[in-house]
DNA sequence: AATTAAATTGACAGCGCTGTCAATTTAATT
DNA sequence: AATTAAATTGACAGCGCTGTCAATTTAATT
């Protein structure tokens, strides 16, 4: 019932070699006999086995993307942009979620490499953003994309898509200065996170050119959750001499801020001004709508996948990097200081 | 580097098909052998290679998850449940996000077929709730799981997950009627979703069993979206004699209509109570956070994965139903209608 | 102890491709 | 036209397993 090569092979008059010359576009081909093969290729609408292919070849087929991000609106817009980048070049997704604390996760992947034969991992934060645990997974002979936070690459291991969240954090806290804001709290996700470091270096060096004290106290820890965003805004709202403005390291944590002020009856965005970072869906729909900078997920995941299976088909020499600032949307949750 | 199967017959002094006899724990093999050759697996850290598997045996090692929806909530809990259930029975997972209304779906289902040997698919609304679509893959030679809405299995075609939103929905209604509603709106899902005719019986139900009338201007006809709450609230809320309550068919519907009643000036709970249905993270981030179902789709997920493995290994006679009635959650979206 | 049946193990082909290397065809050069 | 080089094609082994069937070992029966 499934067309095989050899089906393919006899109903073109070639050899099967000739058949996965053409299904593998090589060049050395005459155009004339591939035509020939292409037509029986339709006829039977044959499609080369991948589990043949891993088995006989020495290419891998399959990326994985492995994950530790309980941020559903981010995994999925990684995962599209991974799957769109896979179905492009044929190739399959594997996706493996765990946890960047498991002791175990270097053995897990190097099972899921010796299980199955894959070209290379997508890795984000903080997979990404963690120098050793990178040349571990170079170590298993994998190849590797990384997406992390940074104006520049940190090394040359792999190839990298460089989110610059320091110009987009400067660009916003730019925006609550000019809106009349003098007063500038901030809300961090996890320490462990570059994109915490620079969003919060950005909101600082944004203050400093603009002649603003930096108030220790106005910088509140926390990690990318709803739940940090409201106590740190209760944190940040319980002090007298409080800020106007709140600059959240993303929308969750804004939304949580947003959640917080309001429990201790403050207005928003009339008496607190409330930032976000990333442009996922529910800085569309929390009320008032956030203030946020885009960060352009699925393209950045398309980008690197691409970047990776460039990389693993050795069609590039040296690690490419590409950079994304996120660019600032404004909404309804920032407002004028009186 | 990687060990295969040769390598551990020669270190367990067996032949190799003994090896695969044990590593596909088939139960005629003595166990002195068993631990001889487990000794070999473990020493030597091997694991079965996909491809070679897939290529020589009949069995398969592999799900498919397609799906058609935007709810990234739900897209991730049911992933993360059919993975889960894949990681014990040792299976791999492909994704294959797409349109339902696509022209090629079949074409691209089938040529997923060729690609890969897969053992069967995993259908969430609305592919599970089209006898014509299931047929077709059925007739791919391909075993299917559905995930649907209703009270009892529609037909024997496959194993099925029922989600009894019918008496949840009868539950959230009778909710907001004990608190002293007796106009109660309702925004509504695509009509093509079981889901949206099973709420909306369970909530016709719940009115009349009260003594309650049935008011065709207080239901709404909408999508599961945020925007659908909004204009759905809009317009609810638009009539002079307007609804105290608002059942919404999702927590999507909810967090609008939350959005769209504010818009207008309207206090929640206070002035209007409203409930939501899946409770999806973000039903705990709204203002106020929302009444809501409980639906365990992390749950139903794996124990469609189960289903669909059990079948495809032939281990189950004839197709399992499995029933699950989201339970109600009173959070602070609901109020005594004074 | 000899015979028979059941349990356990192994030999070998083959799944559908790709890689290697050799054979053949075509084009370029003298 | 003969020679040489380059382009194009094919033969065949082998990737790492499972399926089939036959051989061997062990246990049960007389």
């Amino acid at each position: 019932m499934k067309a095989t090569i050899n089906d393919v092979a006899k109903q073109a008059g070639v050899s099967i070699k000739t058949v996965s010359r053409v299904m593998n576009n090589e060049q050395s081909v005459r155009q004339s006999t591939r035509d020939k093969v292409m037509l029986a290729v339709n006829k039977l609408s044959y499609k080369p086995n991948l589990a043949a292919r891993n088995l006989a070849g020495s290419k891998a087929y399959t990326v994985a993307f492995i994950y530790d991000n309980p941020n559903a609106y981010y995994i999925i817009d990684m995962q599209n942009g991974i799957l769109s980048a896979c179905k492009k070049q044929g190739f399959e997704l594997l996706i493996h979620p765990c946890s960047a604390k498991s002791a175990t996760l270097l053995d897990e992947i190097s099972t899921m490499v010796k299980h199955s034969k894959i070209a290379g991992l997508v890795l984000t934060p903080p997979f990404s953003e963690n120098p050793t645990f990178v040349e571990s997974i170079l170590a298993l002979d994998v190849d590797v994309v990384r997406i992390m936070s940074g104006k520049t690459m940190p090394d040359t291991l792999s190839p990298c898509i460089m989110v610059n969240d320091h110009d987009a954090s400067v660009n916003i806290t730019q925006h609550l200065i000019n809106l009349g804001h003098k007063q500038i709290g901030f809300i961090a996700g996890q320490a462990e996170h570059n994109s915490t470091v620079e969003r919060l270096n950005g909101y600082k060096e944004a203050l400093l050119s603009n002649g603003l004290p930096i108030d220790d106290r106005f910088i509140i820890e926390g990690e990318y959750s709803f739940e940090s965003g409201v106590n740190g805004a209760k944190k940040l709202m319980a002090e007298d001499d409080r800020p106007t403005a709140i600059f959240s390291c993303n929308d969750e944590i804004a939304a949580g801020a947003l959640f917080g002020s309001r429990l201790m009856g403050i207005a928003i965005p009339e008496q607190l001004s409330i930032t976000g970072f990333e442009n996922s869906p529910f800085s569309r729909q929390t009320w008032p709508r956030l203030t946020t900078a885009n960060q352009p997920n699925l393209k950045i995941a398309e980008d690197a996948t691409h970047l990776l299976i460039a990389k693993a088909r050795k069609q590039t020499a040296k690690n490419v990097v590409t950079s994304y600032t996120p660019q600032l949307i404004v909404r309804d949750s920032t407002h004028q200081h009186s």
